[in-house]
RNA sequence: GGCUCCGUAGCCAAGUGGCUAAGGCAGCGGAUUGCAAAUCCGCCACGCGUGGGUUCAACUCCCACCGGAGCCUCCA
């Protein structure tokens, strides 16, 4: 599929090793990637969405380096708490799993997560699981107990590899099944069904898996014994990510994994605790923990992305590194909202120039088909010097934070340089050329991060609507432009505070006046 | 208690054993504008939690302390 690549010197942080290693694919020129995805019990919040951005993210920056990359994603769409959730609805755990499978595809969808190759399902994967689950009996790393089937966490020599902990100082889960278990440590692989519980037949009897089981099971059957990248939130490190480690690694006798990659949490304002984290439940009862959840951004993430756009959640997800915590709230999002501006009045400007849209202009998808001009015009030649130091950025663990400095740059460098040619003014074809070719390599570097991707709606009503407001704009800054040209400017200074106090910016240009409705 | 991670200007946030510590938001001065807005130019941490240590040299390495976060239990 794809033809040997150049092997750009990328380097990605292993939590196994702790370090940053020098990325080395298994097979050249591939990437199998798996990402854990959510448990489908409730609608997502915006914490799910930090791990999809940025591998989606990783993804584009792989391909554009010119790897063939697989990326998987599960749905865990069987569990306990799919369970309980259901039966307090009063529907099946199939009709929940699917109302909420959708709302989470939604949400991706409006952060343009548009990378996912392959999202399997737990349901949908239990002959597998219940193999997997067999091979591990059969090779002695699990016991039947009860109806139960569970890991053997001693058989592990290297057990709490990744998390740093011995197998010892587990206390592991606790309840009714804890009395079945060998050691605290031990994990379940396979759960019997209680009566009315949603099962499957297998080996030990009607039940369920277990948590970890299907992620091992999945990864496999799509990427293989052993595979690239592995990722999640730090949160799934232990147990989950241990777990999976070691069934595969014990059931294969090789690696699951080369690298473990893991993003940081997201924590709300004006409150201590990852977004829709313990404390959530700990605050416990109905109402009051429905409340708490919303105030930290969890659920309703539809109308936080209507009130602030996709992109903007987007950007500012990408804005600090992976791997550190963000505070996630409304004045941050606004914050990284108001800086995404001067891309958009960027582009604006570029339409009022050119007459076309800055969407339209075609920008390099492969990292070895940029070529630089032979003369580049001086500013050609900061862009590509922000470029490099854009992708030298990119290629140290997917440092996205600082390389969105470059984008700033590029832009007050092709702003600085409007201003100087008088573009406006003069319109001169060549010079739109040599404009284009900076926007292209603007969008090159834009679209690795996926932002700028597409014109971004504009915040208004229904089109009907907007229609009504565009001629309603065009009379009422025709009739200020008369007040101006009799410099009646107590009038045009009326109109457009009038407009300012209801949120239309207005700004006089020499060439006429623009206008745009504010987003806060 | 055990194991991790973090603490950079008013706020957000990159980064490095030794050139002037990115960028953004806000703010200030200037160019521009009828005035604004936008854009451009300039300013905005003699300092990188505190105290020690290693080093020719540390914000970057080590130790202690203070503060914050995560995991150890379902969790992106």
């Amino acid at each position: 599929m794809s033809d040997t690549p150049t092997v750009y010197p990328l380097r990605v942080y292993n939590t196994l090793s702790k370090t940053k290693e020098p990325f080395e694919t298994l097979v050249p020129g591939h990437v199998g990637m798996y990402l854990c995805g959510p448990t489908v019990y409730a609608e997502a919040h915006i914490g799910h969405m930090v791990g999809p951005v940025i591998f989606d993210t990783v993804k584009r920056y792989l391909v554009y380096c010119g790897y063939d990359v697989t990326w998987v994603v599960n749905i865990t769409d069987v569990d306990d708490k799919l369970i309980v959730k259901s039966r307090e609805k009063g529907i099946s755990m199939f009709q929940l799993a699917t109302q909420m499978t959708a709302d989470y595809l939604s949400n991706l969808q409006s952060l343009g997560v548009d990378q996912i190759d392959r999202m399997p399902r737990a349901t949908d994967s239990m002959g597998e699981i219940i193999q997997f689950v067999q091979e591990l009996v059969s090779r002695g790393f699990a016991y039947e107990s009860g109806s139960d089937v569970f890991f053997d966490v001693t058989k592990d020599p290297e057990y709490g590899r990744l998390s740093n902990r011995t197998a010892d100082d587990q206390q592991g889960e606790g309840g009714e099944a804890a009395s079945r278990k060998r050691s605290a440590g031990d994990f379940a692989l396979w759960k019997s069904a209680k009566p009315g519980e949603p099962s499957w037949p297998s080996p030990w009897g009607d039940g369920r898996p277990g948590w970890h089981i299907e992620c091992s099971a999945m990864s496999r059957g799509i990427l293989g014994k052993t595979f690239d990248i592995h990722g999640g939130g730090l949160d799934l490190v232990f147990p989950h990510h241990e777990n999976e480690m070691a069934q595969s690694r014990c059931c294969h006798g090789q690696p699951m994994v080369k690298y473990w990659m893991h993003n940081g949490l997201m924590r709300a304002a004006n409150d201590s605790g990852k977004v829709g984290g313990r404390s959530d439940r700990d605050a416990g009862a109905d109402e009051v923990s429905g409340k708490i959840s919303r105030s930290k951004g969890a659920g309703g993430l539809a109308s936080l992305i209507a009130k602030h756009t996709g992109e903007r959640i987007r950007f500012f997800l990408l804005r600090s590194h992976y791997r550190s915590t963000t505070v996630f709230g409304d004045e941050p999002l606004s914050e990284a909202g108001a800086s995404l501006e001067t891309f958009y009045r960027l582009f604006d400007r570029y339409e009022r120039i050119s007459g076309s849209s800055v969407y339209t202009i075609a920008y390099c998808k492969k990292r070895s088909e940029f070529h630089a001009p032979s003369a580049p015009t001086p500013l050609q030649a900061q862009c590509i010097e922000l470029r490099n130091s854009f992708l030298g950025k990119m290629d140290d663990d997917f440092n996205t934070g600082g390389a969105t400095a470059d984008l700033f740059e590029m832009a007050r460098a092709i702003n600085r340089w409007l201003d100087q040619e008088k573009l406006e003014e003069t319109k001169s074809a060549t010079a739109i050329t040599e404009l284009q070719s900076a926007l292209s390599i603007l969008r090159e570097l834009s679209a690795l991060l996926g932002i700028f991707m597409k014109p971004v709606p504009k915040a208004s009503g229904s089109d009907s609507s907007a229609a009504i407001v565009s001629g309603l704009m065009e009379l009422v800054l025709k009739l200020r432009a008369e007040a101006r040209a009799r410099k009646d400017f107590a009038t045009s200074d009326a109109v457009r505070d009038g407009l300012g106090a209801i949120g239309i910016t207005t700004q006089d240009g020499k060439q006429g006046t623009t206008w745009q409705i504010n987003r806060t």
